[in-house]
Parts: structure tokens; C-alpha cells; sequence
DNA sequence: CAATCATATAACCTTTTGGTTATATATAGA
DNA sequence: TCTATATATAACCAAAAGGTTATATGATTG
């Protein structure tokens, strides 16, 4: 099973996630919204790719990173549970929280 | 900032907090409920504790832990809050989740 | 006060993590 | 086909993470 919290445990990784909201990049476009050098991005982008959190498509010599929505989303409803197990009856606000996330305020 | 990512991203610690929801334990009990060592153990109480996601309190020779509830919904909260930009539109059935998740089901 | 029990700390080890540079491979285009 | 560009991989490095054992400290109790 994949480790979310491993994913996501990293700034950069986050901020890679964070680019790729915006639409689909290449590896490329990556490494160059990043001071970091490629080899480095081309291993966060494994790892994300091993924990299921994107997934890549090859275009010619391109290769397009895209958030896997659906595995971020049972990674979002894992992390829900859990907390609502520990936090059992003492989760008070977290419906109301949603709510408000959603559709702002009441 | 403390960075919650680095609290959470530990099995070891997750187990920790859902120890404690069962009440406050002592330094002991959770040593005794795992199989490393006393010094490891610390280690990890040490992060949550930086992190604030639990709290101290000493009673005579013991040192009782807690679940900082609002420090960890707080954390959770923040994690959550991150998924959900990333999904954006794509969020489809996350009120529905919370809401069967509390009221069972339709 | 001596012994015991709970916790703290020091020193150390191994593996993982996040980065580097240098170089190989693969595709696209002139 | 030769060249430029995009990506992959190898070899390496330093620091952090997670663990260990040995030992010190502090409180409780016989």
C-alpha cells in the first residue's frame, strides 16, 4: 500500500503537485520552475509516480506528469478516517469545516 | 512552522496518537506496547511534542501523555486543506463522504 | 539511605533522503 | 545522418531519520 504522508512529505513534492493542478507539465517544464538540478526532480517525480499520486505519459520525447486525482482523493478520504478515529467524539467541526471549504461560509 | 507532514508521516507515530486516544498513557505503557527500545520511543514523543501534537504532564515518577486534539485537528485540517486545493473542481463527493461518514449513509 | 523503577541522555550505527556531477540513451529535426 | 534536446542512470556525498546499547538522573519506596 502507498505511503501518502511519504508523498507528501516533501516541500518540493508539493510544490510539484501544486504545478501540476494547473495542467499537465513536462519533465522539462518541471526542472525549470526549479533551482534544483534534473536528476533531483526526475527522483521526487519517481517517487510521486511510486506512491501512485501522478502518473506519466510519454509524448514523443517529452515525458507529461498529471495528478492522479482519484488516488489523491482516496489518500484525502484515508487521512479523513483516521483522524476521525482519533479524534472520535471530539471532532466537532470538521463537517462544518468541509462545508465551509466548499462552499465558503455560512 | 512546525511541519506536520514530518509528525504524521511516521507509522510508528501514528500508532503512538492512536494509543493515546484511549486515554492518556504513561512514558511506560507506550514503551511496553511496542517492540523497540525506551530511548526510540522517547525520540518519537520528543517530535510529537515539538510538533505539539501531544502533550506532557508529570505525575510523580511518570510521565503521562495526551492527544492535543486541537493542535491535531489543526494539523489534519492543514493536510486535508492541501488535497482539497489540489482537487479543486475535481473534488467531487468529499461533503458526501463526510456526511455519510457521520450520519451513515442515505 | 539504599534499592528500584521510570525517564533522560550520550554515543554510536545503518539506511534513507535529497542533493550533486558526469554521462548515456532516445527522439526530433535540420 | 548528424545534432540538439529531453530524459535516464550511475556514482557519489552529506545530513537526517530511526534505531541500538550503555549509562546517568530523578522520584518512590522498603
Amino acid at each position: 500500500m502507498p505511503d501518502v504522508y511519504r508523498a507528501l512529505g516533501d516541500p518540493t513534492r508539493r510544490r510539484i503537485l501544486s504545478m501540476l493542478k494547473d495542467g499537465n507539465k513536462s519533465q522539462k517544464e518541471i526542472v525549470e520552475a526549479f533551482e534544483i538540478s534534473q536528476p533531483a526532480i526526475k527522483k521526487h517525480l519517481t517517487i510521486l509516480l511510486e506512491e501512485e499520486i501522478i502518473s506519466e505519459s510519454v509524448q514523443g520525447k517529452y515525458r507529461l506528469y498529471s495528478l492522479n486525482s482519484t488516488r489523491l482523493q482516496l489518500a484525502y478520504n484515508e487521512m479523513l478516517h483516521y483522524i476521525e478515529d482519533l479524534l472520535d467524539r471530539q471532532l466537532v467541526s470538521l463537517k462544518n469545516y468541509v462545508e465551509k471549504g466548499e462552499e465558503r461560509d455560512d
